[in-house]
DNA sequence: CATGAATGAGAGTTCATTCAT
DNA sequence: GATGAATGAACTCTCATTCAT
């Protein structure tokens, strides 16, 4: 699991490499640690013990605690977006690019479990302003998702009359509630395979109403 | 504001007349002591004092903190159950009951701005174990929208390969990623005015895909 | 030492009766703890055994750790120049007065041993804001001084031309110069015994010129 | 004020160019950043830093944090007293001696003001130990004033049965304690100024007794 | 039933010092 | 000699819970 250090003999010197920079080092371990033992649970000295370093190394990397979070979100938030985003841009329609963004959600989650539990469980239980600074980073997927809306509705792919704002809000909630209750249920199930029939859902809510 | 305790005179005597019982005291003011300073710093001495009793008292009626929250949770979710499903009961079509879901839903928490902070902000910091029992408690609440899909598939309103669980997923947290954003927001506009809109994208989702 | 609490048996009844209020325990405990192990060495944990009370329970008297020490200032240096100032009230001269406060204030010292370790040394290690907050409790003594020597000019005494301010920082610079080498030399010597000649320094140098 | 060390361009080169040991450029540092920030938020880190060095080049000179304040304090008494003592020396009689004393200690205080806030304040929140470190380098100076003393006695200027050592008590704790309340009033007013009238109370006080 | 003083475990953060480079 | 990243021990204060009255 912790990947990040060898300790190797070369002749007859003793050689610490470390692969990772310390930073990333640590945010790892946060996630690790907060996933499995709860945030309330992962004090400072957990995590500085789950990233190999001592305590104090912590504050050389993180104004501190609150911002080793902020910066994990951050971090991992950001090459989330990236990777969708990447993804989106090569599909046509906005149902093409809604399926992506879900099916491509729902992998990446599913491809770290650990990451699943924090974004979806734990992160959620810091306070107030916190929150809302997590939420500064989470602005860059919604614009995203309100993105597609926007070019749906010009392209005649949706509902011209599409509040964009409600829209954004239906299908984020609508993605998040499915991905909580898949943690919730313990990952017990497959979520990729829900994309399709999430999407199908979320086109035809944002698609023209029959007459 | 504070509508469970008076303090009076009557001849030269003062009297301390409380018209609730304790326990539903304690609450009420654990709903606001949480929603003006957030779950964090809601100390049981705080609550205690806005409920006007001795720290001591709480855990007469209460096993813990934890068992607070829990019990405010059940008390003021089952009320809100409780008259949405008594609107619902009245109306014929599943349509029209997921009109009055989501009209009720918004119009109650608008009602009671200290009471929508805490459900759709400062209960979700708790931490995992006390979030499955609020889970629980929820439950009630995604069973109703679950029977009415089902109504709306066996009555050929809505899609009748519709995943119930699903629908009910993207209703969900359609409904409740509205009412978080409302708060986060200060509740600044009006939440009701919504209900009509969301409506029309869930009843659109749900129903038949056009060919 | 602990003379402030009691366990005995009535009966079969366990009572722990307290002599002393827990404010002025903890005060005494931390005279003792801070005399015996130094400032820097003077936990709040440390301090709340000596007192024989939880650490928490300190909390529930001083605001914070340096509340104890200038609490602790404050009480003592308070009886100190209550004691002073009565004997002083009897005498008729300005030397008398002099004499008597130079006396009283050696043995007072010379009374408390902890005491006087812990204003002559422990307490000026505390940091500027402390100090000042410490001085201000002095000025009430320095004060004491100032009205003996204006007393002292005035009936004929002292020299008429007499900078108060530089007499009375002349008479506590001397007074606690002494106390302060007499402690750091573990109070091996008998300091009362040099105030009659301390005494004299002091009102020679405030006398009038010899021609 | 960094008066230690230059960065000058000598043709296409950058040379760092000392032009004092820096043991004395810590030392200096210290002073500095004692006086500006206080004894306790002097960290060796800040000190390296003033002085230009790293935090690691300290220990290259000094054993440990309390070495730099004991060097620091051996190293500008040092001066000091060869300063004063120098001066002494040209004088025939004790009184003119010690004048020249306290205008000399005054006016060292006087010309270096961030040294008189390390002296008078700072050095004194140093724990026990140190500051028996430092009363040793203190001796010095102490001895100096004794011999002054002793030679007032000798030559029939001061009372031949004075207490050398009380004397000296006096006329430490006298010019300490005014060059202490000058820095506490942050040397607002002139204390040079004040030298002839508290050498006045001193000589007073130590002269033969009236009739 | 009700009180509220007392409890005491628990954790984030700082900073003097080291040592591989 | 010089560096500065890394170390890890140490300590104040909070607050849920208890229990004698």
């Amino acid at each position: 699991m912790n990947d990040y250090s060898f300790i190797f003999l070369k002749g007859s010197k003793v050689l610490k490499k470390t692969t990772k920079p310390k930073y990333k080092q640590i945010i790892d371990a946060a996630v690790v640690v907060i996933a499995e033992n709860g945030y309330h649970q992962s004090q400072v000295s957990r995590i500085a013990k789950q990233a190999g370093v001592a305590d104090g190394t912590i504050y050389l990397y993180f104004k501190n605690k609150e911002d080793i979070l902020v910066s994990l979100f951050h971090e991992k938030m950001g090459e989330f977006i990236e990777k969708i985003e990447a993804e989106i841009a090569g599909k046509t329609s906005a149902a093409e690019k809604l399926l992506t963004l879900v099916e491509k959600h729902f992998e990446l989650l599913s491809a770290d479990h650990h990451l699943a539990i924090v974004t979806q469980l734990e992160l959620r239980q810091s306070n107030k302003e916190l929150r809302h600074r997590i939420n500064e980073v989470l602005k860059g997927y919604l614009r995203t998702i309100e993105t597609i809306i926007q070019f749906g509705k010009e392209n005649g792919e949706f509902n011209p009359n599409l509040d964009v704002r409600l829209a954004r809000q239906m299908i984020f909630g609508s993605i998040d509630e499915t991905a909580t209750t898949w943690v919730m249920n313990e990952q017990k199930y497959d979520l990729s395979a829900l994309a399709k029939d999430v999407h199908a859902l979320l086109v035809n809510g944002c698609g023209k109403t029959r007459q």
